[in-house]
DNA sequence: CTTTACACTCCACTTACTGGAGAGTTTACA
DNA sequence: TGTAAACTCTCCAGTAAGTGGAGTGTAAAG
């Protein structure tokens, strides 16, 4: 199929998926008289697995791995859950982090009066080191 | 001061700093002999003040409008605030996008066994589209 | 037969830095 | 006074993961 359509079916945008043949994460055929990439229904599938695993914040490098893993008869599941269980403890720290960040910045908020004049508490947190 | 210094006290690394003076969000004074930078107090203040204001989120881009609010004695505090309140219902839904992935793999890891064998419920989850 | 939709390559740009090469400057110590 | 370490400079390139656009070629529909 053309890239077009292998685009549609994967969730993904024209370009992305050019970029994604690109740095050879996924290997279309290429039609020698057009020019054309050519997606098989293998390619199709690769793409679908990298746009969901993207979605679960993997870099394209751990979509690399999981790809080979995938591919691979005789992989384990043991590298499979490790990756995943680094994700997840990932995830918990920006959580936290993100958190507080909000705690901060809502207490700057709702100390602000929000008016013309130039009193401000935010400013004034912001420049308090 | 010279960059060290300025880095050492915003707490920023000195590369950081440099890029800052480069693309104008600080603007030191240059020795024209030696080409060193020298920063006054006002630049490590600003130093600080976007080290903190970065820590908060906020990009460059918002770093410099609240620069110039700041440096504006006749600011209203309501832009500040807009800019706060704006930042702070990103993060709810940047928290809410992660909460929800870190349910959707946390189950997966939950029920994958983690041994030497192939099945994989993280793996057939992905591609699963 | 022409218009429209789709495809291609190549280059530049994005964010917010980071790393390194190669060279000059300042400071510390023997 | 010499020299070595520590600091500074500029410039170039690279990072992640694409996005945008120019200019050009191809395919399908009316």
């Amino acid at each position: 199929m053309n890239i077009g359509k292998a685009a549609k079916l994967s969730n993904l945008t024209v370009k992305t998926v050019r970029y994604y043949a690109d740095i050879g994460l996924v290997k279309p055929l290429k039609n020698s008289n057009t020019g054309y990439r050519d997606f098989s229904d293998d390619d199709l599938a690769q793409l679908q697995f990298v746009a969901k695993a993207r979605k679960f914040n993997f870099s394209i490098q751990e979509c690399e791995e999981l790809l080979s893993l995938y591919s691979d008869k005789n992989r384990s599941s043991k590298e499979v859950k490790a990756l995943t269980l680094e994700k997840i403890s990932e995830i918990d720290a920006k959580l936290i982090e993100l958190k507080d960040l909000r705690h901060q910045l809502s207490f700057l908020a709702k100390n602000c009066k929000g008016d013309d004049r130039p009193e401000c508490p935010i400013l004034d947190a912001l420049s308090d080191v």
